[in-house]
DNA sequence: CTTCGAGTAAACCGACCGGTATGGTTACTA
DNA sequence: TAGTAACCATACCGGTCGGTTTACTCGAAG
């Protein structure tokens, strides 16, 4: 990844999340990026692709924050750790996703399953539920996959309830809901 | 509404949702509705208008949709009917919503908060929230208004899970755990 | 019998779209 | 020192965008 093409990247990843794709055109992206557009064609190829490697790397931070607020602490308790997934989104939302989670919305302008992007999508949320699923394992529920498809539920829900801004406290409820659900299963 | 606006609204109204606000012209919603701009531009003044008239008709035929269901049967148990709401919910993606909420999907697209689509988009979760809320006070619970918030959440975690494909039985899930939370409110 | 709203048809506007082409410059590297 | 990758600058391509304008037709209501 050369400099050009990492501020590229970086641009994108901005003006994608904040405008929406379709809003954004790939002159605004190079000039805003200080780079022409062969440059960024040179790079990326096409815009479709450029999408795609804009939803991975938010992906990879997605992930990495997650991880990091999950396994922070040394010794908790597993059901504990399990809801801090929910801290990790409260914050994630607090400093990152004031317009809601960037894979829904870009599964909202992406219609043609074909796309490049698609891939990284369903790959996004196919992580978070596998990830879910190993800490629901290591808390020992009987139905660690049934409580993990539950949790993700509350999550994207918790997620979109709260950009919707409709209930302010949507996480924090979620996370009650969550609490309550780990421990009767 | 004369009948040519009442084709333009049907033909937006699918060509949107299909794919997407920003990927459909006002020239392919008018030659698809056997309309010329004119008389499109004549009933509705601008794109941003018609874009909130689609959104009001659909907020129209969904609210419509859930009361059908929740309120056809007589006699039955107001906690059984608040979980109709799911059920509700399921027939409605089977049946009109193979490309998840047509509100989160025109949040991702209308990022102006000054849009007259976001007002319609609003409304809607809030009239969901409240039609919870009367339906969790029947039901005689202690705090309706977080009972309500909760299953918010999970209705729109459903519906975002299942129209990703990571979870098929999302919405049931989600009944499941509505289920579980009414009972022990 | 006339007025008027609703409609068609078609051209037009400036702006922007994604994408390509040509050509030149810098800096590192084999 | 020759080659090459990465970059900049500019101009261009066909096509579409949202929106406007002019001219005309038709049917129904006053």
């Amino acid at each position: 990844m050369t400099p050009a093409a990492e501020r590229v990247l970086e641009v994108a990843g901005k003006l994608f999340y904040d405008n929406g794709i379709h809003a954004v055109g790939v002159e605004a992206i190079a000039s805003e990026a200080g780079v022409t557009k062969k440059t960024l064609y040179d790079r990326f190829g096409s815009k479709d692709a450029l999408i795609a490697h804009y939803l991975r790397r938010r992906d990879e931070r997605w992930r990495e924050h997650v991880i990091r607020v999950v396994e922070q602490r040394g010794r908790i308790a597993p059901a504990r750790r399990l809801l801090l997934v929910f801290d990790a989104l409260e914050q994630w939302i607090a400093e990152e996703n004031p317009r809601g989670c960037a894979f829904v919305n870009a599964h909202a302008e992406l219609p043609d399953a074909a796309h490049p992007g698609r891939d990284v999508i369903r790959e996004q949320k196919q992580w978070l539920l596998e990830y879910l699923r190993t800490l629901a394992r290591e808390v020992g529920v009987r139905n660690p996959r049934k409580l993990a498809t539950s949790l993700l539920v509350l999550i994207e829900g918790a997620n979109v309830t709260s950009t919707l801004g409709v209930v302010p406290g949507a996480v924090g409820n979620a996370k009650e809901v969550a609490k309550q659900l780990i421990e009767s299963s």
